[in-house]
DNA sequence: CCCTGGCCGCTTTTT
DNA sequence: GCGGCCAGGG
């Protein structure tokens, strides 16, 4: 082969390779090919991240690194290179798998290729879209959250770190009521270290993977340090009596695995060709050393972050990993993904505008051929239930235009924030979905139903089995449950083989029946599901039959009904998941539910305006972003406020919230805000100042709202004079066209197919519409627009 | 053992 | 303003 052929033959390659990427830019098409050694892509919000990492993975499956790599194997004969110019020609009649097995180069199975998310969801969507790219094979890539894949690895290899693999994996409450009982062994008052600050630290020391016995040794003379050394001592060997695990361990038990047991990391660092990491920025340092064990062999370790998103720092995410990357690896190859797909650049200039006034970035600079689009607007409230009425006005007038109520998102910095507006969503008849709050599996009964099933798969789990041994009610009390331990514990056994031989123990003669017929119970229910493993919707009947959990609920409460609608949807969701793994049991069921949250079932497609916390939507976007609080201490937080680097993050989350929006940005704030009991007065958050005034256009609480406000004070009216002179009405100025205004008077009877007969109270011109309050019959007062209402005249 | 009334306290939290 | 938690009486 002559040099000038193969360097043909190489340019040919090249070519056909651009074409199959075609759809991307530059810098993606760059980070697709560049695919052997570490690299590091900063990628701005919105740059279309989650494509690159899935074309990536594509890529190295398909042609490995054909792009960069100067090798030909084997060498082109000239029939090759006759098909491979024809399909450089696009001509459709090449056959592609033989066109692509020449291109190739060195490529991966895809089980050899690790992909790491934060959540659940961002996993599961990368699964779904190498499943469409890659049909079965793509199935075959490990794509899957920190948790899950550690948790993965130590069921598998559990017996090397003296667990078994039917261990359980304890949320933050567990956590917290095993943490309290240690606190009360220990003698530790809440008083002098709440559960939340133990835990907290000990969370740090796992991070920073100290053992208790390490911790100790730093803790040094400091009494408050050494009751925590204390506490994590004994709450480390609780957890391990039980076979449990918090979610800290996940990492810590899975880094400690892979580096005391060298058969292991050998099989994973040989396995693990590619690892890809999504929102680097946010990993932990632990999570890093995980990372770099795993890659440590191939070293083909891809990175994806953006310094400007880390919102996670409180809970030990350090941007540091992203400067150590470049350390660790310094000849890493950095790419920066600037160009945005999803706002207007007046969105951007406006996040532009914010963050930078943060000192301690990378520095990067967003920007879109979108066009400008919109101005941002800012909306000066007189108070929360005025912001919170603007919102729903906001949405009435919308979705008349013909907007779907799915193209709208409210983004808070509290969940306490929530309340407000979805009274307000509800009294308007607004279809809305909270993310956050009580998620399905904090609910009670859900808690408990689950608590039942962990015990079945894992009788040692003592939280768990505390937690049910008297729900429902069986007379078994605290001060039994309390001896029963003791005696556990005094015999190095657990507490539930106590409870099975309670009549050999003679302090517990008196409860010794009702404690061995909960033990049986349990045990038959162990029997039944051993006997059944394939069958967990069956296991749940018997366990509802045996327990009479649901019999037990109080019939005269008002949400038994809702309680018992909610146990029967976990019958489902064993059902669904009986039929969409391959291989169940009972572990792997109580695996998925122990890391899952509720962002996990965030439907896009459904019609309903959706309303979480700025932190949960990161990695979402929306048409339209209301952004409610933005105060000074609400947004910023009170206890930000006095510390730079705590307001540089909350800066980080304004900016994210701010580049959530494709089309349309509302900034809001109240004058006076009531928030845990009592009414302040808080200033215009910093954030939204920040933002170059020719991308915002001001408003303010109208005339015909303020004089319906019953909570409004002489000093209200004075201050929104002063306001109003100074920055137009944008939003329903009451000057449009009087035509469907003059269509309804105050006062008039009309009916609604849905909410009945009712009296207007009052009309307000809105473009084209007009906004009327309707004093229903039935369901109260409500606000409707009057071409959308299909409203009848009685 | 279990129910009820008063009191505290309260960012964000992918797992 | 509301819920979770503990103490005391039934």
């Amino acid at each position: 082969m002559s040099n000038q052929w193969a360097k043909d033959s190489l340019s040919l390659r090249k070519k056909i390779l651009e074409t199959q990427y075609a759809r991307l830019n530059g810098k993606q098409k760059e980070a697709v090919f560049h695919t052997e050694g570490p690299l590091l892509i900063l990628a701005g919000a919105g740059s279309g991240k989650t494509t690159v990492l899935i074309q990536r993975i594509a890529n190295i499956i398909r042609y490995g690194n054909a792009y960069e790599s100067t090798e030909f194997s084997p060498e082109l004969s000239e029939t090759e290179y006759e098909l491979l110019t024809r399909y450089a020609a696009g001509d459709e009649g090449v056959d592609r798998r033989a066109a692509d097995a020449l291109l190739s180069c060195r490529p991966a199975k895809a089980w050899q290729i690790l992909a790491i998310t934060f959540t659940n969801k961002a996993a599961g969507e990368l699964k779904d879209r190498l499943y469409a790219m890659l049909g079965d094979e793509g199935n075959d890539v490990w794509a899957s959250t920190f948790h899950a894949a550690c948790a993965r690895m130590l069921r598998r290899d559990a017996d090397r770190i003296g667990y078994t693999s039917h261990f359980t994996v304890y949320d933050t409450d567990d956590s917290r009521r095993l943490m309290k009982d240690c606190q009360k062994a220990l003698n530790i008052e809440e008083r002098f270290l709440p559960v939340k600050a133990i835990l907290g630290e000990i969370s740090r020391a796992k991070d920073s993977g100290l053992s208790p016995k390490e911790y100790a040794k730093t803790a040094g003379s400091d009494f408050r340090l050494s009751k925590i050394a204390e506490a994590y001592e004994m709450y480390q060997r609780r957890l391990r009596e039980g076979n449990a695990m918090d979610f800290d361990d996940l990492l810590l038990n899975a880094v400690n695995l892979l580096e005391s047991s060298p058969e292991t990391l050998d099989y994973y660092q040989n396995r693990f060709r590619y690892v890809l990491v999504d929102e680097y920025q946010d990993t932990n340092r632990i999570q890093c050393r995980f990372i770099k064990l795993l890659a440590g062999k191939w070293k083909n370790l891809c990175v994806v972050g953006d310094d400007d998103q880390s919102i996670y720092k409180f809970r030990g995410a350090t941007i540091e990993n992203i400067l150590y990357f470049e350390r660790e690896y310094p000849d890493a190859h950095v790419i920066r993904l600037e160009q945005n797909y999803r706002s207007t650049q007046n969105i951007l200039d406006a996040a532009n505008g914010v963050i930078a006034n943060n000192s301690e970035r990378k520095g990067k600079t967003l920007w879109t051929g979108n066009g400008e689009g919109e101005k941002l607007s800012i909306y000066t409230a007189d108070n929360e239930q005025n912001e919170a009425s603007y919102i729903v006005d906001v949405l009435i007038e919308q979705a008349a235009k013909g907007r779907s109520y799915s193209d709208f998102a409210v983004l808070y910095r509290m969940n306490a924030q929530s309340n407000t507006i979805e009274k307000n969503l509800v009294k308007s008849g607004i279809p809305y979905r909270i993310i956050g709050g009580h998620r399905f599996y904090e609910r009670k009964e859900i808690r408990d139903m689950i608590a039942y099933l962990s015990v079945i798969n894992n009788p040692g789990d003592e939280v768990r089995l505390r937690r049910i041994i008297n729900e429902p009610k069986r007379a078994i009390g605290d001060r039994t449950v309390n001896l029963a331990s003791e005696i556990s514990e005094g015999l190095g056994i657990s507490l539930f083989e106590v409870l099975t031989h309670a009549d050999e123990y003679e302090r517990l003669q008196r409860s010794s029946q009702k404690l061995m017929g909960f033990a049986a119970m349990i045990t038959e229910l162990m029997e039944f599901n051993a006997a059944h493993e394939e069958s967990l919707h069956e296991l749940y009947e018997h366990l509802l039959e045996k327990t009479q959990y649901i019999p037990s609920l109080d019939p005269h409460s008002d949400d038994t009904q809702t309680r018992i609608e909610n146990i029967h949807e976990l019958a489902s969701n064993l059902l669904r998941f009986e039929t969409e793994h391959d291989e169940v049991s009972l572990s792997a069921f109580l695996e998925e539910v122990s890391l899952m949250t509720d962002i996990d079932n965030y439907n896009a497609a459904a019609e309903s305006v959706v309303l979480m916390t700025m932190h949960a939507a990161k990695g979402l976007e929306f048409p339209y972003v209301f952004l409610p609080g933005f105060e000074e201490g609400i947004f910023p937080g009170f206890s930000a406020l006095m510390n730079p680097t705590e307001i540089e993050e909350e800066r980080r989350l304004a900016y994210v919230g701010i580049t959530r929006a494709k089309e349309k940005v509302y900034i809001l704030h109240a004058d006076s805000r009531m928030l845990y009991g009592s009414t302040n007065r808080n200033r215009l958050s910093r954030f939204a100042q920040e933002i170059p005034e020719e991308l915002t256009e001001k408003s303010r609480t109208r005339q015909w709202e303020k004089l319906d406000s019953s909570l409004r004070r002489p000093e209200d009216a004075k201050l929104s004079r002063a306001a109003t002179t100074q920055s137009a009405y944008t939003i329903g100025a009451g000057q449009a066209n009087p035509s469907a205004a003059s269509l309804y008077f105050p006062g008039e009877r009309v009916s609604h197919k849905s909410f009945g007969e009712g009296e207007i109270l009052k009309v307000t011109a809105m473009g084209n519409d007009a906004l009327l309050e309707i004093a229903f019959d039935t369901v109260g007062t409500k606000k409707l627009m009057s071409n959308f209402a299909r409203l009848k005249k009685i």
